[in-house]
DNA sequence: CGATTAAGGATAGTATTACTATCAAATCGG
DNA sequence: CCGATTTGATAGTAATACTATCCTTAATCG
């Protein structure tokens, strides 16, 4: 099977990890041990620890954990386009691609055997409790000036055209659109963690739930009239 | 002019910062400082030295500076619930109260005279920034059953508790409240930070369109048949 | 009024974190 | 096989998030 690796903005990391021995341990046990302790609990002496390397040598890929975080996150980003692109590519309407779209969005992730080094459904947890830190930082703009952000802008951008094709009036696709990639996260983690905050069961059906919920309140919201 | 103050929760403090001069400085201070260093920066240490105390001092009011963040939180939604209360008591209308709701929480705000050593244009900005924090942690499950989320909890559910009187059928109230809810301080920060993620402008008026793209969701969204 | 208690200040100390620096050993490409 | 690059080993630093102890002062209560 031919080997897919995505092209990451080059600011994510000093030395491409996905390049070297190394560098896909690093990646393949931060995404393990993120999932385990928690960002906030999770060291890059703890990481060495674990992958029998040092600090120093950890340091010689990634600026320090924030960057990490990013570029896993990016990875995520990349990783999900690339899907809606695989289930959007045979419609033709905007409404269908945006249905479709959906349905990746909230899928339950599993394993895929596309990209070795890479736990989905780890990293997919690693998303729901850990994206919003990415950008909640006072660096945010000197972040987002390097291009940090880029897959998840470009994704919000994509999916909010098809809106504006259905919709042309419309005048807060993009807002629309991140609200309802943002919410998917959110919505998750409330039926694990809050479920007052939520009425999505904790069953596994929440994924189907979801959904529905996010599908009605796009669709409603958009339409003419 | 009689001073208000509200319950919180007892498990957010160790000492009451409201009865005493000591814990009054800590709380004006901490959202002066957390407002302009943001959380991850500010310290007890730091802040000691600005209100001319000792960190000691500070642990003997917070456990440690996430439930400080808590306790300013907890303080914001009692705050945003009292004025929804306000604001919606003239009308007797679910529909009238929602949209009364909607407006309370898109508004500019600005300093309560009713709260004496609370900023509430900076600690609105906390909130913006940092209100996923108090709840994307290890610590969350915990944190929720000694009852520190309750006044986030409580203001979802009372308004949710509207929406089910407009439609009973309609299946995701709260997911919808919560969605809204965060929803409001998101747009605002991408508006600040991240603007192709929203439509919202930079200018003033940015807190009228947001009342104007929340409001079409919500009643759209919840619109019968 | 004197004694008790509580609040706050002063100081010290600890384990951990998030790095930075230096040098030597291994390995890999031409 | 030579030289450059990569990694390992080790050390060190400033800051953070606490904990502990002791002392002074102020309020309270009989």
């Amino acid at each position: 099977m031919a080997t897919l690796t995505f092209r990451l903005n080059q600011n994510l990391y000093l030395r491409d990890p996905q390049h070297t021995d190394l560098g896909q341990k690093i990646i393949r046990k931060s995404v393990e041990m993120i999932d385990k302790l928690g960002f906030e609990h999770f060291t890059f002496k703890k990481l060495a620890d674990e992958i029998e390397s040092t600090e120093a040598s950890v340091y010689r890929y990634f600026e320090n954990k924030h960057r990490l975080l990013l570029y896993l996150i990016s990875w995520y980003w990349s990783w999900l386009d690339y899907r809606i692109d695989l289930f959007t590519s045979s419609s033709t309407e905007a409404e269908a691609k945006l249905r479709a779209c959906l349905r990746v969005l909230c899928e339950e992730k599993k394993y895929d055997p596309a990209f070795e080094f890479i736990n989905e459904e780890a990293l997919h947890r690693i998303v729901v409790a850990e994206l919003d830190k990415t950008y909640l930082t006072k660096s945010v703009d000197h972040d987002n000036q390097e291009g940090l952000f880029v897959g998840f802008k470009s994704l919000c951008k994509k999916i909010a055209g098809w809106v504006a094709e259905i919709n042309p009036a419309y005048p807060y696709p993009n807002a629309l659109i991140s609200m309802i990639l943002l919410s998917a996260k959110q919505q998750i983690f409330f039926a694990d963690h809050l479920p007052s905050l939520t009425n999505l069961p904790p069953s596994a059906d929440r994924h189907q739930k979801l959904n529905l919920f996010l599908e009605e309140i796009l669709f409603r919201t958009i339409q003419k009239n």
